[in-house]
DNA sequence: GTATCACCATGACAACTGTCATGCGATCGA
DNA sequence: TCGATCGCATGACAGTTGTCATGGTGATAC
């Protein structure tokens, strides 16, 4: 339904016509390569092929479409890996809905649409602290399995993945578990 | 954004207009109360008021506005609390978009849009088996608040929050509180 | 008017959780 | 090749969490 409304919102625009809307990024790839538009819009996490990867296969194969990334995603590391894919365009879908109209006729004349915060953002981001058992470990507390079943799956001992959660408890500033499994996942750490 | 495509999805239809799009439960109140439309698309999750709640509110003082619950969520929970507070409609964003215009002159002419799948769900669906203090309880805890915290600021002993918690991890077969608080939140009850 | 039920409330106790001191091996720059 | 650093691993200890037995209150049913 959302992939229809954002086609409704550009069809209204009398200078945008929309050549089609596509459920996955393997369908918007087969597509491409027939209707080859000017512009692409393209979300980041779809079935099949990622934006990310679809913008890659886009701009190799049709560079004259231009691709355009609409997400709901603020995190640095999407936006620089879609302009190292060769995207002409970052816009979220917090964004009021008469900014993406605009940012296709920008992004068609030319021009490089990112969006301001993100890009600020893209150079102060803090890196993900944990380390990869401290990832894991918190990713499966944070579901609710037990300090127990964590050391029994992993073939630790309980006071060592209890100790896990510990280091990243502290480094997220976190009071216990729960919170610090919430704040990872609001950073897109897990 | 999508709330503005949305609306303009909506405006497309020559037999309906679209009387204003608002970011939150609290505005979408008020505006409900100056501008008494036919219908009110609301989604659930919403800042400040969720759409339940509006939803009752304004059943309760604008009975000739109808209420179409428009959202993500595939929660036989959230569809039978929505009907109870006076919704006549519940849809899901994943169905095409031709529909929601659909359901939107449905809803209009008397009738009660429900999404089959999930109607059918409805009677199967376990009832909510948490007492208010111990949803409440759970809720906050599964955001990682303390047992302290939480018995400090509902003035119970400590020994009470617990007791709570434990009540709830025993109704929903869970083994701690944050698989509690996952289950109770995946049927929509929190 | 009293039996029953659901909800609210508590503390004691055992079990679990978070912290800290400690040690091991791998890697890396000096 | 040495010392420094990093990630992985452990157990002891204090503090927090979950369970259970128990009792209070008000609403409804008989």
């Amino acid at each position: 339904m959302l992939r229809g409304a954002l086609a409704a919102l550009l069809s209204i625009e009398h200078d945008i016509e929309v050549l089609g809307s596509f459920a996955d990024g393997e369908q918007a790839f087969q597509a491409v390569g027939k209707r080859r538009p000017e512009i692409l819009v393209a979300d980041i996490e779809m079935p099949k092929m990622s934006g990310l990867e679809l913008t890659a296969r886009v701009r190799e194969l049709y560079p004259e479409t231009r691709v355009l990334i609409l997400t709901t995603f603020a995190r640095p590391g999407y936006l620089r890996r879609a302009l190292e894919a060769g995207a002409s365009g970052y816009l979220l879908k917090d964004r009021p809905s008469e900014e993406l109209a605009d940012a296709v006729r920008r992004v068609s004349r030319g021009e490089r649409v990112v969006d301001p915060q993100l890009a600020s953002q893209i150079w102060s981001a803090e890196k993900d602290p944990l380390t990869d058992r401290e990832r894991v470990i918190l990713r499966r507390a944070g579901d609710g399995e037990t300090t127990a079943e964590l050391a029994r799956s992993l073939r630790l001992s309980e006071g060592t993945v209890r100790n896990y959660l510990s280091e990243a408890i502290s480094k997220l500033h976190a009071s216990n578990r729960i919170e610090a499994a919430r704040i990872a996942r609001n950073k897109g750490w897990l």
